[in-house]
DNA sequence: CCGAATAATTAGAACGATCAAAATGATCGA
DNA sequence: TCGATCATTTTGATCGTTCTAATTATTCGG
């Protein structure tokens, strides 16, 4: 196995320049048909592919994408990342864009990864995952024009900050669909188990709960619950609000770690016809047949490289700093509903 | 915010020459202490990173390794490779290499981006995972010299080649000693639920079970099924098998997926207690309580990679050609406990 | 069929680092 | 003090590509 062909190497056999092959493999549209066929032909002959980082050196351009790969927590909810990270590297790839994966123990050392790479030319742009308030990956990104997007919109007024471009996901208008639909099939009292507030994504999920769930402002305080995320705390919490006053005659939770618990629990209790609902419909919630409010991840990557990259394409466009051309995108769930939800109602109703 | 800095710039700021200044960076012991304190300063103060394409074009190193993301089947068993990918991109980092991923319908679509990626100098090492008999991947990267490791060792026949490196758990050990738990607690009568044979791996955890159950032939028979990967499988075949002439009085099975589908059956079949197992040792194994075998993922990322590059530092070593150093690792996996397996015996044991 | 305009192609330089080898500085025994 | 030896530093070339600007082919109106 000898070296690799290079440019020189194609542009002697095909007999013509260096320039050449290189407009025909980057400005087609340029050099004449029948140049151009020759040189392909030559380039397939020798099986030729173009060093890339001799292109990234003189280019200035690593086409590369850089993302955190979250320390894996719960590991239930944190599959939805996964899920986001391989759709990324499935929609990149169509762009001919590379994806370059990293961990970190917080936003500090996040941010140590990200000048890294940045300021090495390893990568061109980052995706961030999960933005907190006051985020100072954030911060640095807008201060030194590195481009990105989120999945997730900045808490904390920015929202329509032409330089932070962000994708996502209408997490109030699923739950609210999600409550509608359960009272549209008789239940009258929803309860809520969610996140400890202040919790940007938390925090919208309830809302949407508040709004449709159609309860007065005393009953609305006893059928709602927060905690940390897990199983454990979803069983617990749920195991409460049975045995609690007034009954729940369905659960919606902020997550499926919470639903998932929230169900063995109700099963326990005796009342494994309880509608549930939970959030993300990660692979769990689809094997234990649990209703979810599933997020169009396919929509958010493809939104969030739009953003980025534009329509199509892999030039990666700079941090913009008008508004001329929409900076985010908010899209919108949709409930899926499996036995936990339907098959229920009909069945046990009162405590 | 200006262009970045150039080994150039640093070496004027210090009043040195480019080389030196890429002799403190590459092999400090070679310069005199006073010269390099002075180089460092002016690396710091004038915030210089070395360009990685540059540097890569220069050496003809990425100090890159790219992995294929799976596509996401299940999500349950899935689970283990994200696992696995999240642990290969700390381990490498400490070794300061790259993890590039990548995604692929199929072993062919696989090879296919394996090959851009290896021919376009983006990545030097590969990372394999899921290795089947006659796998087209391996066969073209011992051809063509790229280095690689594989998580799973190669299915037919090829195990001491030293050309091809592999780290792999010993499932069938890890079923014995769970068998063996079982046994000891009381049970009589270990089920298999496992994988349609021929499937390495999972002929491999059988193996493990028929070693150990200590039952006749025509019993293992009848407490053995084998399917799909999936909970309802799981379910279906567990509902088959307590509902059969010889009842189980405990399950092993080969996957979470499989043994969380049991572990459903059994509860919905009035027998919560009986004892099951499953394997991977995925966050869902833990969110239900489900014991589990687990696979010791950092042992194994820092085999793969000690294969790979040796004790330490990022060099890749070539395809070894012969077996002078061991060029595989078959690590141990050890049995996770929880209520699943212990709560339960001494509770309903017959049928 | 000529000159101007345009299309197509090419030569030379540059991207930022490291390699190989040459040049300089320091050390030491005789 | 001289030459040999070793330690340290520097110079020039090179990795494979694309950029800029210059050069050569081609087309077209009159």
């Amino acid at each position: 196995m000898g070296r690799m062909p290079t440019v020189d190497d194609v542009a002697q056999a095909a007999g013509v320049s260096r320039q050449t092959v290189s407009n025909v493999l980057n400005s087609p549209a340029i050099v004449r048909e029948t140049t151009r066929e020759r040189v392909e032909r030559a380039i397939a002959d020798l099986g030729y592919r173009p060093h890339a980082s001799a292109r990234r050196l003189r280019t200035r351009r690593s086409s590369t994408i850089g993302i955190r790969l979250d320390p894996l927590r719960d590991g239930i909810s944190g599959a939805v990342l996964d899920r986001f990270v391989h759709k990324l590297a499935e929609q990149a790839d169509a762009r001919d864009l590379r994806v370059m994966i990293f961990t970190a123990d917080g936003p500090e050392d996040e941010l140590a990864h990200i000048r890294r790479l940045h300021d090495g030319s390893d990568v061109d742009a980052f995706v961030l995952i999960g933005t907190v308030h006051g985020d100072v990956r954030q911060q640095w990104l807008i201060e030194h024009r590195v481009p990105f997007v989120s999945f997730g919109r900045p808490w904390g007024g920015a929202l329509a900050d032409p330089r932070h471009r962000w994708v996502d996901v209408d997490g109030r208008a699923g739950v609210r669909d999600a409550v509608n639909r359960l009272r549209a099939s008789g239940a009258e009292r929803v309860a809520w188990i969610g996140w400890p507030s202040p919790s940007g994504t938390g925090d919208e999920r309830r809302a949407g709960w508040a709004e449709a769930c159609g309860l007065d402002e005393a009953t609305q305080a006893a059928l709602s619950r927060s905690t940390e995320d897990g199983v454990e705390q979803g069983a617990a919490l749920a195991r409460e609000l049975l045995s609690g006053a007034t009954a729940p005659d369905a659960i919606v939770c902020a997550s499926d770690s919470l639903a998932l618990g929230a169900l063995m629990a109700a099963t326990a209790a005796g009342r494994p016809d309880l509608p549930i609902v939970g959030f993300d419909n990660t692979p769990v919630a689809g094997a234990v047949g649990l209703s979810s409010v599933d997020q169009p991840l396919d929509e958010v990557v493809a939104a969030a490289l739009e953003l980025l990259f534009g329509e199509s394409g892999g030039d990666v466009r700079p941090n913009p700093d008008s508004n001329e051309e929409p900076t985010n995108r908010l899209l919108v769930p949709r409930l899926v509903e499996r036995r936990s939800s339907h098959l229920a109602l009909g069945g046990t109703t009162g405590a």
